[in-house]
DNA sequence: GACGCTTCCGGGAACGTTTGCAACCATCCT
DNA sequence: AGGATGGTTGCAAACGTTCCCGGAAGCGTC
């Protein structure tokens, strides 16, 4: 059914083995030969066959990406970064979601790992042991989860908390209450009680939640009694829910309380009133992520980490304490 | 380097036919061999190759989904759901994004082609003829495109936006903006002229403009000066433009205006006040769409056209007008 | 006891491509 | 002039799997 590469070869006059390399090494193929075959190729509206190409060569020319959850806002733009930046070296990106479900991981990269070269894991939740040996199987970096020998993305936040504590003093804010919602093993809290700690601001922690918009709803009215002026979330979904919460409670963001979100994804700049957030750049992360499997796919860089930074976005949802 | 059905045909003492039967079709061999077959195969880590298997086969096992930009908050739960589909019956689904470019989509098409065995088009800015082409080369879904001959999804906003004019109707309101943010070929605005006219309100119509956030910052001021005292956007993300704008310029929303916006997104739930809006069942909409697709690939329901329903979701964006 | 039927299994071709090897030709050098 | 060189090309094997055939064995039937 489908043009084959022999169907080519009879049309140009030449061998298969010719055909093939008109593709793969053109410079080896003499110039008048090269276009007769293009011609013949287009016109038959040839392109080769994936399948057969990676059964030979044990290439599949396509990447892996493992992400908890594509509804999340923060990994759409991650998917599109990483897809340029792939597709403009002839790779395909293969995206899978886990559902935030441990088993459904296990399977879902099993599925995966099959048709990629390699594949980028986000936060994944797999137990040392097994990432260590499926990094033997096949090239694979992590990303905000370290384990040692395996290239690793992550993703710091000293900055941005460093910058968001500053902000919240300059504003006279001097208790700030902060949503937890990480597993432990990827915390942020660390790095929070630090930096909070550095700038003198006392930090009240509520959690460890499930990093959701319902979760920032609940936390806010214990917010209100924690008798602090400020709020810092996990990450932005759920300081919408603290927003909104807030909102229906009658307490007037920035006036009463000021919120301060994480990722800056597309819902910061499109709440009401707009959200001051940790930036951490997806665009960056995705590309170096991408550029770093494709260096230990090629045999380079094995082990490496690469760090990523983040700094604050301020916009209306963070002002000056009131009274 | 992986090991191969050789190897487990070796250490179970049988041939190749029979472990590939022992996967492919079980029933035809015996129940001991079977198993010993079966524990070769988990003792050395078989899994069988994709690709030989889809180039034996001429089958990939995998599903395409092309998408305009996953970073619109509607495209990412149909992701999901069209992957929760198709994993239940074996398959991977392969996203693409155009960016909205239609050069990109050509290409991305023939990309993706190559290495599924169907695909889903979503909104295709194709012309019509190399829509044509592409299904006879390959299954093919359309979704809010129309070509006769190829299977088609479409979205049925009717009920939903008749049941917006009655609740506007209902909260007193007589005139009515709507923000037209649509290319022509699929526009939301007559379906929205009609409803309104049946319902005698008045339609004010912006745009057309391209359906972003900043679209609605635009086209708010634009409201206030209409003599409106209702906003209906093209999607939830210009609604959420709407309301930042409105909320900037001091107009409360709903006292003084009534928004509603249309896709149900996670946008809407969070947006401060919640948003109105005309929900579309992103769950719905891919299980279908991943369905129709499976039944064209399989050789069943050519040229099927299925419609998909639409409902107001009333939430605090709306209310009677202001005395 | 021969025959046919069914069940189970092995041999081997085929899917479309890449690539090592060798053949061929023209050119250049000595 | 003859051998070495280098650029082009063809041949054929190999990648891992599926599936058509045919053989072997077991079993029931007449």
């Amino acid at each position: 059914m489908a043009v084959t590469i022999r169907q080519v070869a009879q049309a140009a006059g030449v061998s298969v083995s010719t055909v093939s390399r008109a593709f793969t090494a053109p410079d080896q193929v003499q110039p008048q030969t090269l276009q007769r075959i293009r011609e013949a190729a287009s016109k038959l509206g040839y392109a080769p066959n994936p399948a057969a190409r990676s059964l030979r060569g044990g290439k599949t020319e396509s990447l892996g990406l493992i992400i908890p959850d594509i509804a999340n806002p923060f990994f759409p733009p991650i998917f599109k970064a990483m897809q340029a930046r792939a597709r403009r070296l002839g790779y395909t990106v293969l995206a899978a979601d886990t559902d935030e479900r441990e088993s459904d991981e296990l399977e879902t990269i099993a599925a995966v790992s099959k048709r990629v070269d390699g594949m980028i894991l986000w936060a994944s939740t797999l137990s040392e042991d097994r990432l260590g040996e499926l990094a033997e199987t096949m090239p694979v970096v992590l990303v905000n989860r370290h384990v040692p020998g395996i290239p690793e993305i992550r993703v710091s936040l000293t900055a941005g908390i460093s910058q968001a504590a500053e902000h919240l003093k300059a504003y006279g804010h001097t208790r700030c209450v902060f949503i937890n919602g990480s597993r432990p093993e990827h915390s942020r809290g660390k790095s929070i009680r630090e930096a909070f700690e550095a700038h003198d601001l006392s930090l009240v922690e509520l959690g460890p939640y499930e990093p959701r918009f319902e979760t920032g709803l609940h936390a806010a009215t214990l917010v209100t009694s924690a008798d602090a002026t400020a709020v810092l979330a996990h990450n932005d979904l759920v300081a919408l829910g603290v927003l909104h919460q807030l909102a229906k409670l009658g307490v007037d963001v920035p006036r009463d309380v000021s919120v301060i979100g994480i990722d800056d994804t597309l819902l910061a700049e499109t709440a009401t009133p707009s959200l001051t957030t940790i930036r951490i750049s997806a665009e960056e992360l995705a590309t170096r992520a991408t550029d770093l499997l494709l260096d230990t796919i090629g045999g380079r860089g094995g082990g490496r980490v690469v760090e990523i930074g983040s700094r604050l976005i301020p916009r209306s949802s963070t002002g000056p304490v009131h009274g």
